[in-house]
DNA sequence: CCATGGGTCGATACTAATACCGGGATAGCA
DNA sequence: TGCTATCCCGGTATTAGTATCGACCCATGG
């Protein structure tokens, strides 16, 4: 394969990704800050609406900084969304997809 | 335009970044690096040598979580390089336009 | 009533990121 | 010498991100 498509659990991470830009920009208009991260306002929306699920890391770290968040923070978020009840264990390299072929 | 091509700051952040991470890696084999990362060695060989200049970020936050490395330590290394000191904001988008309403 | 600002959405254009394939260069060791 | 491991590079295929245009909805205020 090349590109594989993204995995339902990059689109549920894309959603979480939104939903806490959204959160984090609270009554911020949606223009203003776009214009401020320097992309355009319908990028922004589409990260928002979790539509793009893996958008580039300098766009992410645009609106980020626009907003005052910490990257690892929103990484920690999307990634562990709820109480870190898994006791440790840090590495999980995603799924690690498919590895040995 | 429509996506628009990179430009030269984009592509000199891309080699900061490919170097910040080539380092960051040390003596660790790029085919274990990439695979705990959850990623091919071919995309993090090109993110290394600077030819994905802008990649994903769950794919740079991935690749950071393996080699243990703070994403807003790297935003900040690859966005300014000298002196990143922290007392100045992450300023992006040229002119911060004010928010005329 | 209409005008304006903010948000949403669909279709479209075009580049970039990811991945697989082959080959090649280098260094270390049997 | 050959063998192996690691890295580098070219091309190719396919999906995804970014941006523009157009239209629509829902408020608020003229």
């Amino acid at each position: 394969m090349v590109r594989l498509p993204l995995t339902p659990a990059e689109l549920e991470r894309g959603r979480r990704l939104g939903a806490l830009l959204r959160r984090a920009r609270g009554e911020r208009p949606m223009l203003d800050t776009a214009l401020d991260a320097g992309l355009s306002p319908e990028t922004l929306r589409k990260i928002e609406t979790g539509r793009v699920a893996t958008p580039a890391f300098t766009t992410v770290a645009a609106i980020a900084g626009v907003l005052g968040l910490s990257l690892d923070a929103v990484w920690a978020e999307i990634h562990r969304p709820d109480g870190v009840a898994g006791s440790g264990e840090v590495r999980d390299a995603e799924d690690s997809r498919r590895l040995a072929s």
